[in-house]
DNA sequence: TCTGGGGTCCTAGGACCC
DNA sequence: TCTGGGGTCCTAGGACCC
């Protein structure tokens, strides 16, 4: 058995990254991008970091004088461009080894089993270089025998400039050194809650995590917790996860662009969501039988504060939308309550199946083989080609004030013809 | 005025069965 | 007088990730 080796390549401030690939001007300049709704600052370029300015900032909450003075650019997210940005990176990273997973829209991890042979520090490198030169992105390469040493690794290779973007963990002589200088809060597997917990109990460091004893670890942090104190003695126990598998449940959830306090607002804004899942839902093939909605008021403001939520079953699993409005607006019925200020609402679909696999009904019918699917496909074929929404449902209304705002949108200068950038001779 | 959205996994406890 | 125990399935809640 050999020993494994795995590779961490992470897009640095991926977002603020793909902007600036399409805008030379922002060059140099802080760079921010909003969530949704133009909420909170997601990404920041190092610039932008630089000038004290942390992820989650709400983008109302930083100085107008102060983005004036230091030039600072602010942009919605512009996921479509984002997605297609992080294509051509998979794509490129491929070329690499046979054994990738997409970990996230910008990050993959690299098995490299088997090259331990060549210097791995300079095949990072032209990893590095390559995706460099093939889609304009800066990554960094962390390297190390299980996951959580590279995510490690690929820490060091950010914060120290001298390694280049590049760190192998396995080359360095004092690996003692490197773990203690990773904060608890800051090692892959350990979040707010337990970092607080291990604080606590004196463990303030990834070296001291790594020699505490296993049944003091598994009892506070349950196995998963164990498994990421054995990965970073260098034990591996997170595998590659090569395929993808299907949803096990599918959420759609939004804040309203401005306060809803009816129930009829209420219906039209979570059909809208619900639209939305049961279309991801039938982009797996899949089918589902049961629906979760919940609603809630905004709990940063001193008013009266109200969730709640409820849940719907069918009796054989669907992927046909109005099954799923309908059943959304039985429950808002149920736990909607007037006189409050709602934020946000949202659907969740789960219990889901291959179509294949659905049950029959009493009469021997199963959504695959009658005409809801027909007219199903054939909306999703129609908002495809014309583009999202051109055909929807009048339960989810036509005027929507909650829509989200995102009023400093880029061009999708990857997948619109419209936005193609253009090159003038001067 | 304005504070994100979409996922996964594990565990404890209750329901139910024999 | 004595009031079981073990297995399985489901759900809610809590933790984490990006």
């Amino acid at each position: 058995m050999s020993h494994n080796i795995f590779a961490l390549v992470d897009c640095n401030s991926f977002y603020a990254s793909c902007e600036k690939v399409f805008n030379p001007d922002l060059i140099h300049k802080p760079v921010g991008i909003l969530s949704n709704n133009d909420g909170i600052i997601v990404a920041l370029s190092p610039e932008l970091k630089k000038l004290g300015v942390r992820r989650g900032t709400p983008g109302f909450k930083i100085d107008r004088s102060f983005i004036r003075k230091h030039d600072i650019q602010i942009f919605s997210s512009n996921y479509t461009l984002y997605g297609d940005m992080s294509g051509r990176v998979m794509q490129t990273l491929s070329q690499f080894t046979p054994d990738i997973e997409i970990y996230s829209i910008d990050e993959a991890f690299l098995s490299l089993t088997g090259f331990g042979y060549m210097d791995l520090t300079e095949y990072g490198r032209k990893i590095r270089e390559t995706v460099w030169q093939w889609t304009g992105l800066p990554v960094s390469v962390g390297i190390g025998p299980t996951k959580t040493l590279a995510k490690v690794a690929n820490r060091f290779a950010k914060k120290h400039s001298y390694a280049q973007g590049v760190f192998d963990i396995s080359q360095h002589p004092d690996r003692r050194k490197i773990l203690e200088w990773v904060e608890v809060e800051d090692i892959w597997g350990v979040g707010r809650q337990y970092a607080r917990m291990l604080r606590r109990n004196g463990i303030k460091n990834a070296y001291q995590l790594s020699q505490t004893p296993d049944k003091w670890v598994q009892k506070k942090m349950t196995i998963v917790g164990l498994r990421t104190a054995k990965e970073l003695r260098g034990i591996s126990c997170i595998d590659l996860e090569e395929d993808i598998d299907p949803k096990k449940e599918i959420v759609s959830s939004k804040s309203f662009g401005a306060p809803v306090t009816d129930l009829q607002g209420l219906m039209e804004a979570t059909a809208t969501y619900c639209l939305r899942a049961v279309e991801k839902l039938r982009e797996e093939n899949q089918v589902a039988s049961q629906l979760t909605v919940f609603l809630t008021t905004n709990r940063f403001k001193n008013e009266p504060q109200y969730a709640n939520y409820g849940t719907a079953r069918f009796p054989v699993p669907s992927a046909y939308t109005p099954d799923f409005i309908r059943a959304s607006q039985n429950i808002l019925k149920k736990i909607f309550r007037a006189g409050y200020k709602y934020k946000k609402s949202g659907v969740m679909i789960s219990d889901i199946i291959h179509e294949s696999r659905a049950p029959l009904d009493i009469f021997q019918s199963c959504y695959l083989d009658d005409k809801r699917k027909i007219i199903m496909d054939c909306m999703d074929a129609v908002n495809r080609k014309m583009g999202n929404g051109k055909l929807t449902y009048a339960a989810a209304g036509i005027r929507c004030p909650w829509k989200m705002k995102r009023e400093i949108l880029t061009p999708c200068y990857t997948t619109s013809w419209k936005h193609i950038p253009t090159v003038q001779a001067v």
